[in-house]
DNA sequence: TGTACATCAGTGAACGCGCGTTCACTGATGTAC
DNA sequence: TGTACATCAGTGAACGCGCGTTCACTGATGTAC
């Protein structure tokens, strides 16, 4: 990109977007001015643009941190799951993850490897600020082919990541399954996050125990759903 | 709303909340200005003002258009379905009758209202344009309280109807429980129209099925999801 | 170690443009008597 | 049926403002010799 990887660079850089955030998530698109990012950051407009010479630049930069960011974490989540399930027991590593689930079905000790994916994800999605970020994200790439683009290699690797996950611990689902419940689980995902987000409802705690079941039966490799 | 509600103010009003549409679809929320709106429509900026006389009466007034247009439509979708399950055998009356039942079984002819009623939803969800629109009202719902308001109202009647059809297919399923099916069901519906539009991916008959699956099970009072 | 110089970091003012809004205006359509 | 008048429908020009962008500039920091 276009400053020097010089630390110092990469630090104001890093705050620059890290303002744009801030104002894109507490203002909105629209609001998003080179201006109000650079009284964000405590720089004047003409610092901001000597590190993005143009609006594009700081969208695309943004953009690209976002999913980057949202892409490091799911594969932190899945790869925790992953090595805590192919280690069922005394396992020193990580938190077995909160209860294991009153639900009608029975929980093995496996599962609580899929619990704690779960939470993990339910729970980033509990912060508005990034449900807000993501909204903003989405209707970017419907009017910007380039944005879409990028959007949707994130999405293909988050799936990837989850199918990873169904495979390791159901063998016996196909790769082709374990990918359809990822994208799937993938789906179910980013609908519950408007509705946690107070965007489009409000959390409930009923209706979650019903969305754990849903992605629970959809990850561990459950015949039915 | 402003002007008198004669045939043709009526019309006209219509005609220049199309073209915003149309704008807005296309073009996406910042570039939706009152110039491209009055280019689009057809008349000059001073006549749109006169029916809207301010930028956020305009918007106001789609975003009321949409909701109320996409609410008949679920409600359309499951009054249909209702009644077409409300007579599988010569019963007019309430009680549709005692549930099938099947719960690792196959489909019998009461599922195909579930699935017509699946296949409307999703149907409508291939539009691109309807899914452009409902991440432009995301984006705007998730940074304007008022907005907010009336897309939680509209997500909470999409539900209500979803609900009473799940309870009228499926007797067993108390009413908080089909309110939390019906909640997870809009949930993934929401989910998969990012998918099916290409906006966070792209549409796969594969994971199709899987998707239809999981809404099946949720629509039809199945235990175990 | 000191000096010269290039690059990096940050400032400040100005630009042209498109925006939403205002407003005075004209023509068309209805309505009362 | 005709006339008067109010309201509705639509025009056109101008406004002030905030926007992204440009550009010449200054000070700080590194680097070569």
């Amino acid at each position: 990109m276009s400053p020097g990887p010089t630390p110092k660079g990469q630090q104001r850089r890093a705050a620059l977007l890290d303002a744009a955030e801030r104002v894109l998530t507490s203002a909105g698109g629209s609001e998003l001015t080179l201006r109000a990012v650079a009284e964000e950051a405590g720089v004047r407009l003409g610092h901001l643009q000597y590190y993005f010479p143009a609006r594009a630049d700081l969208l695309a930069a943004l953009l690209d941190r976002v999913l980057t960011t949202s892409l490091e974490r799911v594969t932190d989540l899945t790869d925790t799951a992953r090595t805590a399930n192919a280690e069922p027991d005394e396992e020193s590593g990580l938190e077995p993850g909160p209860d294991p689930g009153p639900d009608t079905g029975l929980d093995t000790g496996l599962d609580a490897a899929l619990d704690a994916l779960l939470d993990g994800v339910l729970s980033d999605h509990d912060d508005p600020r990034l449900v807000r970020l993501f909204t903003e994200v989405w209707a970017l790439a419907a009017h910007d082919e380039e944005a879409a683009s990028a959007v949707r290699a994130f999405y293909d690797r988050y799936a990837s990541h989850v199918a990873s996950y169904v495979r390791d611990h159901a063998p016996g689902v196909s790769a082709a399954d374990a990918r359809h419940r990822a994208e799937v689980f993938v789906m179910l995902m980013e609908g519950s996050a408007l509705f946690r987000s107070g965007i489009t409802g409000r959390r409930s705690t009923d209706a979650d125990a019903r969305l754990r079941a849903v992605a629970r039966a959809l990850l561990g490799g459950e015949a039915r759903p």
